[in-house]
DNA sequence: TATGAATGAGCTTTCATTCAT
DNA sequence: GATGAATGAAAGCTCATTCAT
């Protein structure tokens, strides 16, 4: 009597990663929205019964990522009490979830590229204000560390600026030459530098 | 030395300057034609006398970008002797480079987005290679200066690139929000911080 | 017999009266199938277990108002011998069954458009035909009248065509605008005028 | 030095003329832009060097179709008094006008059923204006000709309104039948017909 | 029988590129 | 050399229709 009545969000998500996937490999301008169906193994229309556009799927796919990441943070942060402990569990929840996605990090490029055009404060897609919670998570870390004396008396603001741009731009390095070094080791001499030029002796 | 061929390269390099501000304002992949014609003064046509292709003119806005980076960057470096005076005047080099485009900076994405999908080894795009060469520079720099006991004894390669990549993160940083924090003062601390972390006591 | 068919029949209809509302609404190429699923309270793919297509539904429902009016005024042209109360009741008929629907008056633009289109003689949606029916039987009656001396010796042909075409216009210029006259109003000095131009004094 | 300076104007017109043909034939609708261009003889993307949207196209269609109209009869009214012959004259305008498109007169339905769809009053494409003004036009005539005591003591409005529906409803039958009478000879009948119900003995 | 998820042909529109002038 | 009118390939999107359930 009923028709086949499908999991509508499980369906999405597919659709999702693999509108992900091909926008990491060819950069969303390139992507048509066959590639997209090609990669779902679904039809072209298919895709427009679960998202209103291709830039609708772009900026899901954004939330999407951030929201994995944060959730992923979140945990990690979760209980620690220690300055240092906590911004190490930071850094390691960054690092964690950009390696669960190395595969298809293309696509950060244009997450970021998009993000910084869409100045318009009220955007729905604004990633600015993504950055900026990032960036006040770690800067209360910063001023509760500095606060217990346990780091240096830092420009907290700049430092977590800093800290947010390093690991960006190591990902970028590693991105454009994968076998240059490796990911995880290089990432792990980063945080000891970080946390080194910040610790009081 | 016939003015026509200098006609022609200052017009060319007028038109490329147009492109690149285009380019930095709408990404590439919305910038139309036309758009570079009315920001150059001259007609659609016209820019198909000085470059083959929408593509060759990202190309050569590019290769100008790096060409200048790197004439500045060579300049500075030109006589000093010292590994860590090198590598300040290095830093310093790439930083003035960056200052001169502050208002066109957002192209940087998209050099990055297509360097990083461009990934045939034989690409004339290979943003690739020409990190490889930043990274080279930086990695005898640095060799130098570990093997005359100025700096730690550490992974030249992979310091090379948290360089790079910390320099290139933090002008994303910046690039997101410039009204967070001033960059030569950010920039000034991280050059501190790196060097601090590199020296031996 | 059946009370599935009666059921079938019935739905069906239930179906025609929602598309002709809708069609009316919104004109025809602008209804979707799912228009007239969501008016008629159904799923979409029930339509296409009555309605064979779309253009379909839109014929049938022509054929529908057609036989509605012509059923109407059949019922008044029975048992009348007079050719001028014929004439009348014709009109009145015709009267009738356009108030009967003037809510989905609008319909009537794209069954004209429509007929004036499909030209091709066998063509199943001939609108030329359904009037051409229309014209005979006025034109008998207007025959009728002359022979008998009662009617001016007019042109029976042209006059047929211009009582159908005045009450077709006089319905458009209603349609455009209600709030301009009152239908029945305009009709009724429309059949006292056409009656008195064709009655011999 | 200076490339062909087309005269856009007169392109333009015969792209409208080109599109209000396969309009007429095919319904708006039912026509695809690259039917326009192929009737046009020109490239489907030249359309849009000249005209927005399809939409577009079919406004201007109907503002030149309006224009044409009423410059026709207004020319005709021009410099005459008499209240019957004003009357005459506009008439003749407007089957004239008619006349003259023919051809093409099957885009009326188009322009009825967008017009009547089209509600909103401050619409652009506000068909319902247009006709207020026909209305106006002739009901001002009638009204002189009661004040003087030439025409009947009518309901002015009613009368304009009927006048123009017949005309129109003459043009719809012609349209669907244009082998069932001379479309002049029936239109001077109405004329007749019309002025003589009007006119006191 | 009833359904709505799935589909792809077909539409409008854009824009890099060409080329007559 | 310089131009912009002309173009058509290609893209995003719609929706009548199908069909598995």
């Amino acid at each position: 009597m009923s028709p086949r009545k499908l999991d509508k969000t499980s369906k999405k998500k597919e659709i999702l990663f693999a509108a992900t996937k091909v926008f990491a490999m060819k950069g969303v301008a390139n992507t048509k929205m066959s590639d997209i169906a090609l990669e779902a193994g679904i039809g072209k229309g298919t895709i427009y019964e679960y998202f209103q556009s291709k830039d609708a799927i772009f900026y899901e796919s954004f939330r999407f990522f951030m929201e994995q990441t944060d959730s992923l943070i979140a945990n990690r942060l979760d209980k620690i009490q220690n300055p240092k402990a906590k911004l190490e569990a930071w850094i390691d929840g960054w690092l964690e979830s950009l390696s669960n996605s190395l595969d298809q990090i293309g696509i950060m490029m244009d997450y970021w590229a998009e993000g910084i055009r869409s100045r318009k404060e009220d955007s729905a897609f604004n990633i600015k204000n993504i950055y900026e919670k990032y960036r006040q998570t770690i800067k209360k870390i910063l001023d509760e560390g500095v606060s217990l004396g346990i780091f240096k008396p830092v420009n907290t603001m700049i430092s977590a600026s800093i800290l947010i741009g390093t690991l960006d731009g190591l990902a970028l390095q590693w991105i454009m030459d994968k076998n240059l070094f490796r990911f995880i080791e290089a990432s792990q001499i980063l945080k000891d530098s970080f946390l080194n030029g910040l610790m009081k002796k």
